[in-house]
DNA sequence: TGGTTATCTAACCGTGAGGTTAAGTACAGT
DNA sequence: ACTGTACTTAACCTCACGGTTAGATAACCA
C-alpha cells in the first residue's frame, strides 16, 4: 500500500482522528488515550498500530509506558493532494477559472 | 458512517483516486473510466458507487450512458481538516509555535 | 518475592471491502 | 425483430478491519 492511501485509510476511522486531535496537546500514554473511548486497550493498540504505520504517530518508551507523539508529516501530501482540487470547490477559483476561459475563448 | 470518514475511505482507493483526477478533466462515461484499468466492469461500478455515496461525483444518464461528473465539495472538508495540523509540519509555523512558547514563558 | 499497573500478542468473530463471473436491463442501429 | 453496446445486479470468494477475551511481558512498588 503506497503512503498516501495508508495515510487516508488511517483517518478514516474517527477514533484514529479523536486520537491525533487528542496528540496535538502533547505526547500521551496509551492509558490517556483511551480514556475517551468505551473501548478495550487492545483495539487501541490496534488503532496506534495502524497511525505508527501509517507515519502519523512516534512511540517511545518510559518505564511501563509507551508514549505516543504526533507526526503530522504525512499530513502535508494530504492537504497538497487536496490542494489540487481547490479550483473545482472554491468560489473564488470557479470565477477565475471561468474568466480565463473567456479570455481564451475571445483570443481565438 | 460520518460524512468526513466516508470521503477519507474513499479515497484511500488508488483506483478512485485516479477516476477523481481523470474527471478534473471533464465528465466521463463509466467505459472511459475503466479504459486505464485492468479491472472488471462491474469493480469499477463498484468504486463509482462508493465515490457517488462520498458525494464525490454525481452521475447523469443520456441514452445507454450514465456520464460521471466531478463534485469536490467534501475536498473542502479534507482541506480544513488538514490545516488544523499546519502547525505540526510547517516549518514556518513551528518557528512561530517557538516563538509564541518563548514570549510566554519571558511573560511569567 | 509477590502484587499491581501498563501494554502487547494471540486467537477468535462478524462484517464489509474489493475483486471475480454470469446474467439482467436498457438503449441504438440496422 | 435482432444484434451489439453500456452498464448494473446478483452471487460468490478472499481477505483485511474493527472489535472482543485471555494470556504473556515488562516495569514499578512494597
Amino acid at each position: 500500500m503506497d503512503q498516501l492511501s495508508a495515510t487516508f485509510a488511517a483517518l478514516a476511522d474517527p477514533t484514529r482522528r479523536a486520537i491525533l486531535a487528542r496528540l496535538t496537546e502533547g505526547p500521551a500514554t496509551v492509558k490517556e488515550l483511551s480514556e475517551p473511548f468505551d473501548m478495550s486497550g487492545p483495539a487501541i493498540s490496534k488503532h496506534l498500530r495502524v497511525l505508527e504505520k501509517a507515519g502519523l504517530i512516534t512511540r517511545g518508551r518510559e518505564a511501563q509506558w509507551r508514549p505516543c507523539q504526533l507526526d503530522a508529516t504525512p499530513l502535508r501530501e494530504v492537504s497538497a493532494w487536496a490542494e489540487n482540487y481547490r479550483r473545482f470547490w472554491d468560489a473564488s477559483y470557479t470565477r477565475l477559472d471561468a474568466l480565463l476561459t473567456e479570455m481564451k475563448e475571445n483570443e481565438q
